[in-house]
DNA sequence: CGCCTTTGACCGGCGC
DNA sequence: GCGCCGGTCAAAGGCG
């Protein structure tokens, strides 16, 4: 991994030393220097602000790969051990085969399949993974290998979507909700917002999930700051305002001494 | 009234 | 061929 982060060792100077008192030069002269100051610091802030998002970024990135790589690595060495045989059949041929349609199952194979795991609150019985999707539940089952019933659901935001999900609670933890999502939605996410879709084209494990759920959370929040950042900088009247708000307050110092 | 959940029945694959 | 098991269907009922 060779992510530079050195680069964010920055420094901020929020010029708070400000000169609100400099008897050689005008008041207006003074405040010209000020907004000048001002407008530098603004382009400082945003110029590291972005190589902040870049690094960020970039380190989301790598990170996304080797999870991606750790997770298949699991997924097979569990599914050795843990699946049936039928289990396991399915699931080499959609993870590692799913182009080729088995010759003994010539029904639809589903191209896609990824899990997610979403703690819950233990006293909270319903199975509901919330996503932002539409989902219309049209089955439920009880497995041989975990006593809590596992839930089928079929998207229902688009008639045509192909993607079904089951949701059944970790034997383990059952305060963990595990969802097994299969297909690809064929429709924008409901709230527009790519940031919060779920981890379709992915195997990805307990562990990783609830790290991306982490940093989906966290890039989410950065993306917002960074477009409010972005569009007021960019904004003339974000900038005049700022500078009246500045001369304000130099009024408000400079007027005992008038 | 439309949408959703519930739940028993049914179907197909697989192992013995 | 039979039984087990997971997945799906569809009727009935609930809810806003």
């Amino acid at each position: 991994m060779d992510t530079n982060l050195g680069d964010n060792s920055f420094s901020i100077d929020l010029n708070t030393n400000l000169s609100l008192h400099n008897t050689n030069t005008s008041p207006r002269e003074t405040l010209d220097e000020e907004l000048i100051r001002t407008r530098e610091e603004n382009k400082k802030l945003v110029t590291m602000l972005t190589n902040l998002c870049e690094n960020y970024n970039s380190l989301q990135t790598h990170l996304i790969e080797l999870l991606q790589k750790y997770s298949s690595n699991k997924e097979e060495d569990n599914s050795n051990l843990l699946l049936s045989r039928k289990r396991k059949a399915e699931e080499e041929c959609c993870v590692n085969n799913f182009e080729e349609a088995s010759p003994k199952r010539p029904r639809e194979i589903t191209t896609n399949v990824s899990t997610v795991c979403v703690k819950t609150n233990r006293s909270d019985q319903t199975s509901v993974v919330k996503d932002g999707y539409n989902w219309r539940k049209y089955g439920q089952k009880v497995t041989r290998d975990n006593p809590y019933p596992r839930a089928y659901y079929k998207c229902s935001f688009a008639p045509t979507c192909p993607v079904k999900k089951k949701v059944q609670r970790s034997i383990e933890d059952p305060s963990i909700l595990v969802g097994v999502y299969e297909g690809e939605h064929n429709h924008p996410h409901p709230s527009q917002t790519e940031m919060t879709v779920p981890l379709v084209n992915q195997d990805v494990s307990t562990f990783s999930n609830k790290f991306m759920e982490d940093i989906e959370t966290n890039s989410l929040q950065q993306h917002l700051v960074q477009q409010m950042a972005t569009s007021l900088t960019s904004s003339p009247t974000f900038t005049a305002a700022v500078a009246a708000a500045i001369s304000g307050k130099i009024f408000e110092y400079d007027l005992p001494f008038n």
